[in-house]
RNA sequence: GGGCAGGUUCCCAAGUGGCCAAAGGGGACUGACUGUAAAUCAGUUGGCAACGCCUUCGGAGGUUCGAAUCCUUCCCUGCCCA
C-alpha cells in the first residue's frame, strides 16, 4: 500500500499538504480519511468527480475513505470563494440532494464491509448544544487568525460577512474532530479553495487531543484556455443522466482542448501513466483518437459500459455523416401534431435546442439549423409527416448539437 | 437605530425625462477557417401570430403627452457611526 501518494502526485492530484513526510510515513499503514461534499445540488459534476477519483485511488491503495455529506454544515452556506451570501436552502431541500449523492456516491467507491463509509454531519451537528460547542470548540478559535485567512479576508475585505457564514469553518474542523475521534480519520481532503477549512480542523484535532492528521488538497481544475473545468454551454456537466445525457456527457470529453488531454487521462481514468504519454503524444488531428478513449473510458466510468457505448456509436454515427443514431438525446413528438404540421422553430423548441421561438429563429437564419442532416435556412418551414425518416426527425443546431424527435 | 452610497437585460458595467430593448466589456451562440481542438476574423445575443406589437431597468404607487431616468413608500446590499 505504499505508493499512493506517489501515484496522486504522479497523476496531478496533489496540490497541497500540510506535512508531506508526516503524511507519507501515516500512509504506510491503512488509514481512514474523509471528503466532504455539500448537497448543494442533485448531483455530482465533473469537478467533484475528480475529488472522488482520488478517492477510488486511495481506496485501491488500501485505504478507508469516508464521504461526508454536508447537510449540517449545507444550512449555513459556506463563503469560500464567494462574494456574496448563498442562498438559504431548507433542510428538506438539503436531504433530497443528499440523498442522490449517495446513491452516486456508491459507483465509485465499494461500500461493502465498511471498506468505505457514507456519513451525514446533520448527524452530530444539529444536536450540538451551543454554549457547549462554544466552550469546547469555540475556544480554539482566534477571530484574528480566520480574519488573517485566506478563506475569509477576500470576503471581509470586500463585502459582509455575516456571522453565520463565520461559523462555517468551525463546523467543517469539528467534523474533523469528530471523525478522528470515532474512526480514527487521520486526513481530510477536498478542493484546494478548502485549504483553510480542513487546516481549522488539524489544528482544532491537535489542540483539542494533541493528535497530528493532515491535510491535502486537490488542484482545481481549469482548462487550458484557463475557464473552469466543467463547465459547458448548458451549464455545469452533471453525472446525473437526467440532468446531463451519457451522450453529452460523452462529447463533453471529446470536445475538451488538445492541451488538455493528457491532465485529464491522468485525473479521469485509471489508465497506466505509459498507456497515457503514448496516447497523449499524439498530434494534430490523430488527438482525436486520445480523446475518444479518454470519452469512453469516463463516460464508461460514470454511466457504464452500455450507455458509453451507445454514445460513442452516435458520436461517431453523427460525425461521420451518418444518420441513425440512437444515443442521441431523444423525446417524442405526437404524431397528430406532426400531421397537421409544426413550425420549424417550434420544433427547435421542442427538442430543447433553443430556449425560444426567436433563438430558433436566429439559428435558422445563421445557418444553423439541419433537419435530417440537411441545411435548412426557412424559418417559415412547417414540418409534417413528410419529413421523417425511420419514423423520426434528426435536429440539429449548429456543428454539435443534436436532438432526434421520435413521432409516436 | 442614525448618516451615506447603491440595486440596470446571463455576469460586470454605462445610461439621470423622449434619439432606450437600453452603450461597452465578459460570457454564450452562429458562420468562416480547422481536426467534433486552439487561436483568429465576422455576425448574433428580451419575447411574440415579427417591417409591427408586447414585457423588462429591486417591489408597489404617483407626476408627465412620455419614466430605467423625477416624487412617495417598501424591500434588499455595501460603507461609516452606534
Amino acid at each position: 500500500m505504499s505508493g499512493v501518494f506517489e501515484t496522486l502526485q504522479e497523476r496531478g492530484f496533489v496540490e497541497q499538504v500540510s506535512d508531506e513526510a508526516g503524511l507519507r510515513q501515516a500512509l504506510q499503514q491503512p488509514i481512514a480519511f474523509y471528503n466532504g461534499y455539500d448537497p448543494t445540488a442533485a448531483s455530482f459534476h465533473v469537478g467533484n468527480l475528480l475529488t472522488i477519483m482520488a478517492l477510488a485511488h486511495m481506496q485501491r491503495g488500501g485505504h478507508r475513505p469516508i464521504a461526508l455529506v454536508g447537510s449540517g454544515t449545507c444550512l449555513i452556506g459556506d463563503p469560500t470563494g464567494r462574494s456574496e451570501m448563498r442562498k438559504m436552502m431548507t433542510l428538506e431541500h438539503i436531504n433530497a440532494n443528499g440523498e442522490k449523492l449517495k446513491l452516486q456516491l456508491q459507483r465509485f467507491l465499494d461500500f461493502s464491509d465498511g471498506q468505505a463509509i457514507m456519513v451525514n454531519n446533520a448527524d452530530w451537528l444539529l444536536e450540538l448544544r451551543y454554549l457547549e460547542f462554544l466552550r469546547d470548540i469555540g475556544r480554539h478559535f482566534s477571530v484574528n487568525r480566520m480574519l488573517a485567512s485566506e478563506t475569509y479576508r477576500v470576503r471581509y475585505a470586500k463585502n459582509s460577512l455575516s456571522f453565520l457564514e463565520f461559523n462555517y469553518q468551525l463546523l467543517q474542523a469539528y467534523d474533523f474532530l469528530y471523525l478522528y475521534r470515532k474512526y480514527g480519520c487521520k486526513l481530510q481532503t477536498g478542493g484546494n479553495d478548502q485549504w483553510g477549512n480542513i487546516l481549522a480542523g488539524v489544528d482544532l484535532v491537535r489542540r483539542v487531543d494533541g493528535a497530528e492528521v493532515y491535510a491535502m488538497t486537490y488542484p482545481l481544475l481549469t482548462t487550458a484556455s484557463g475557464a473552469k473545468m466543467g463547465k459547458s454551454a448548458q451549464g455545469a456537466v452533471w453525472l446525473d443522466a437526467e440532468m446531463f445525457s451519457p451522450y453529452d456527457f460523452y462529447q463533453f470529453w471529446i470536445n475538451v482542448a488538445d492541451a488538455d488531454v493528457e491532465r485529464l487521462f491522468k485525473i479521469y481514468t485509471f489508465m497506466p501513466l505509459d498507456e497515457i504519454r503514448q496516447l497523449a503524444s499524439l498530434q494534430g488531428a490523430e488527438i482525436r483518437q486520445a480523446k475518444q478513449v479518454l470519452a469512453f473510458a469516463v463516460t464508461e466510468l460514470v454511466h457504464g459500459k452500455a450507455e458509453a457505448e451507445k454514445a460513442r456509436a452516435a458520436s461517431q454515427a453523427l460525425f461521420a455523416n451518418g444518420i441513425e443514431a440512437n444515443a442521441v438525446p431523444s423525446s417524442d413528438v405526437a404524431m397528430d401534431e406532426l400531421a397537421a404540421g409544426i413550425p420549424l422553430p417550434k420544433l427547435y423548441q421542442l427538442a430543447g435546442l433553443a430556449k425560444s421561438a426567436s433563438e430558433a429563429r436566429r439559428l435558422i437564419e445563421q445557418g444553423g439549423a439541419y433537419l435530417n442532416d440537411e441545411q435548412v435556412s426557412d424559418v417559415g418551414l412547417i414540418v409534417t409527416q413528410a419529413y421523417l425518416k425511420e419514423g423520426a426527425l434528426l435536429l440539429r443546431a449548429g456543428k454539435k448539437r443534436y436532438h432526434r424527435l421520435v413521432a409516436g
